[in-house]
RNA sequence: GCACCCAUAGCUCAGGUGGACAGAGCAGCGGCCUUCUAAGCCGCAGGUCGUUGGUUCGAGUCCAACUGGGUGCACCA
């Protein structure tokens, strides 16, 4: 579609020189592949935008094969003849290469997503920067870019403090390991009898009881300050804290199939940093006195009237300093053309201070667009604002737990005799809690309702996926000329794994397709049997898929790619329903294989976007 | 008080750089399983795009004011 695309572009500039050519695609492909909308053209020629359509359609000679320009209106579309759409579309997705995948550009992206704090348990609040994080690193690899994906790991702070205490007086004299419930709370749900969660128990215990008696609060910062002087033994509480919190982290990333290239990067492997950091902004003449005696960045001179406060008044360091060491250290150490933050909407002011505060210290290299924040909106309960302290939370393991059983029942309504019913049901119901986040990932708040993240029917993850299921089952029992994508190769590619140096692939290899029958290239003969409304309307939209993906990467959000997997999978539908593809009794034999050949390439369409979402795409379901 | 975000069908939301008729899903009502998976398909019904002005040939989209909601506003992260 590209090449046709640049020879509109090239007749049009030739018809109209001097003036933007922008192309867009039409509303629906009944109309046409492409559109040049001819508003501003005509402003320029002080025309008519419809006439100058008419004349236009009229006037140019495309010397492309089986296309013609028809005038709509102000519209100037070109519709490509039904057997040329089909060649067009199908060639290019049933190639090589992953459809609307880019070579290597040789630029860099450094991602920040998840960054769970230690000692807490994920909800579901934590699948946003998660999943919004980890389909940003698959579509900029899609793009050709190369991605570090970096979890800056919540593992310093006062909340060690909170812990230790907590631990010191609770749990170390019974209950050294955690690995007992405690009689005092409530027992874990038996999937979840592990350290960390007792951990948690602890933790919100302690709040609870600081609040009848401050003194403890003093306890906490203290364990804090013998931590940070290097007491032995806040030492090592923390690092088993650590290693126990980060043991189920990768539990979950693993059932998620998300990954990361790094653990370290945390909070604590700035703590040796911030002087510097300080150093740095005195060095620069940026720090000012600011109230009490703490140590502030003015940023009024770039809109923003709260100045970012560096140093408080008794020395200490704050979030803002360790996000602008971090800042630093990306910047000497990974030489990044672009570094995002997949965090929360409520921290946008936060970030604008830390980016402005950057720019002033290193203006050559902070320049506009360097470092962005991909905000997400917050998620609140019915009742208000979750609250990990008060405990009023849903868990993100609840979350995908009640997912898939609510598969699995309706698997055993269904398709009682599936096979692999477990696995089908975890790839459809985290499939489902997925997509739904993708399909949300927007700046605007919104409120948990069970039946809304696990919806199942409707624009849903297992509404693409059935789709997908239904093209396998076809070419299961009616493809003897295709050979199939092996399932094994399949996983391997599609579920990054949690090894720092694992998965490198940001697609899947389709190289196990291969039409036998209907080589693409310059003596395929002509599609046959897509001339269906139908069909036309699936090879439109397929055609459209590349923009989809491209606009996700421009907008930093995946809505655009799930809502397409969603018009995809609906234009099958009606392919699907309307044209029979192995039932059919059809005087040319090729008429079924090239309706195979379409199965294909929407199969690998779907299973595509959905990988690059993060969903896994089951052959039966 | 100041800043940012949001306001479209009963509900949840789409509507890239203003432009082809304001579209989906859910819920409601009515059809479709002796043919490729009914987690599906088809149809009906449902909207003064928060209000008022403005810019423009053209505004759901841009600007201003207002109303309503969310978030944030230096010694927590």
């Amino acid at each position: 579609m590209d090449r046709i695309r640049k020879a509109f572009e090239h007749a049009l500039a030739e018809y109209l020189p001097g003036q933007d050519i922008v192309i867009e695609r039409p509303k629906s492909g009944e109309l046409g592949d492409l559109a040049f909308p001819c508003f501003r053209a005509a402003k320029a020629t002080g025309k008519n935008p419809a006439q100058m359509a008419t004349e236009l359609a009229a006037q140019i000679n495309l010397e492309l094969d089986g296309a013609e320009l028809v005038a709509a209106g102000p519209y100037l579309n070109l519709k490509l003849r039904p057997e040329a759409r089909a060649r067009e579309v199908l060639g290019g997705l049933l190639g090589d290469r992953p459809y609307g995948a880019a070579e290597k550009n040789g630029q860099k992206i450094i991602v920040e997503y998840s960054s769970p704090n230690i000692a807490k348990l994920f909800t579901i609040g934590h699948l946003r920067s998660t999943m919004i994080g980890h389909g940003l690193v698959q579509v900029h690899r899609f793009l050709g870019y190369d991605v570090v994906r970096l979890n800056h790991l919540g593992d310093w702070g006062t909340q060690f403090g909170t812990l230790i205490a907590a631990y010191k007086r609770w749990a170390e004299a019974e209950n050294p390991q955690l690995d007992l419930d405690f009689d005092w709370a409530d027992p874990a749900p038996d999937d979840r009898r592990t350290p960390l969660f007792r951990l948690f128990q602890l933790y919100v215990r302690f709040h609870a009881e600081e609040e009848k008696d401050p003194a403890m609060r003093d306890q906490a910062r203290d364990w804090f300050r013998a931590l940070e002087t290097g007491d032995a033994e806040a030492r090592r509480l923390w690092t088993w804290f650590r290693e126990i919190s980060l043991k189920e982290f990768l539990r979950i990333y693993d059932r998620l199939g998300v990954g990361f290239d790094t653990y370290t990067e945390g909070e604590a492997f700035y703590e040796n940093k911030l002087s510097d950091t300080v150093k740095a902004l005195e060095a620069k003449g940026l720090l000012q006195d600011g109230e009490r005696g703490a140590r502030i960045v003015d940023i009024e001179d770039v809109g923003i009237s709260t100045p970012c406060m560096v140093v408080k008044a008794d020395g200490g360091s704050v979030y803002a300093t360790r996000d602008l060491a971090t800042g630093i250290y990306r910047r000497d150490h990974y030489h990044y053309d672009r570094c995002i933050y997949v965090i929360g909407a409520e921290q946008i002011l936060h970030m604008q201070q830390v980016f402005a505060v950057l720019k002033k210290l290193d203006p050559d290299w902070f320049t506009e667009g360097k470092v962005i924040h991909a905000p997400f909106g917050l998620i609140s309960l019915p009742d208000g604002k979750m609250s990990t302290r008060k405990g009023n939370v849903i868990f993100l393991e609840d979350v995908l737990d009640e997912a898939v059983t609510r598969v699995l029942a309706i698997i055993e309504e269904k398709n009682p005799d599936l096979p692999r019913k477990t696995e089908v049901a975890e790839m459809l119901g985290i499939g489902a809690v997925i997509f739904f986040n993708a399909l949300n990932d927007r700046v605007k708040p919104f409120t948990f309702t069970w039946d809304r993240v696990i919806a199942l029917d409707g624009d849903t993850g297992p509404y693409v996926q059935y789709a997908h299921a239904r093209i396998m089952s076809i070419l299961r029992k009616g493809a003897s000329d295709i050979s199939l994508p092996d399932h094994a190769q399949f996983d391997q590619h599609a579920r990054p794994t949690t090894q720092p140096d694992g998965d490198k692939t940001a697609f899947i290899q389709y190289k196990q397709v291969n039409f036998k029958a209907i080589p693409f290239d310059d003596s395929t003969p002509e599609p046959v049997g897509l001339d269906s409304p139908f069909a036309q309307e699936l090879l439109f939209e397929l055609a459209g898929f590349p923009t989809a993906i491209r606009l996700a990467q421009e907008q930093l959000q995946l809505a655009p790619i799930a809502r397409h997997l969603i018009v995809i999978a609906r234009a099958f539908s009606g392919f699907y329903t309307n044209c029979p593809i192995l039932k059919g009794d059809f005087e040319d034999p090729n008429i079924q294989r090239w309706r195979l050949a379409l199965c294909v390439a929407t199969a690998r369409a779907l299973r595509q976007g959905l990988f690059l979402i993060g969903i896994e795409a089951p052959e039966e379901m």
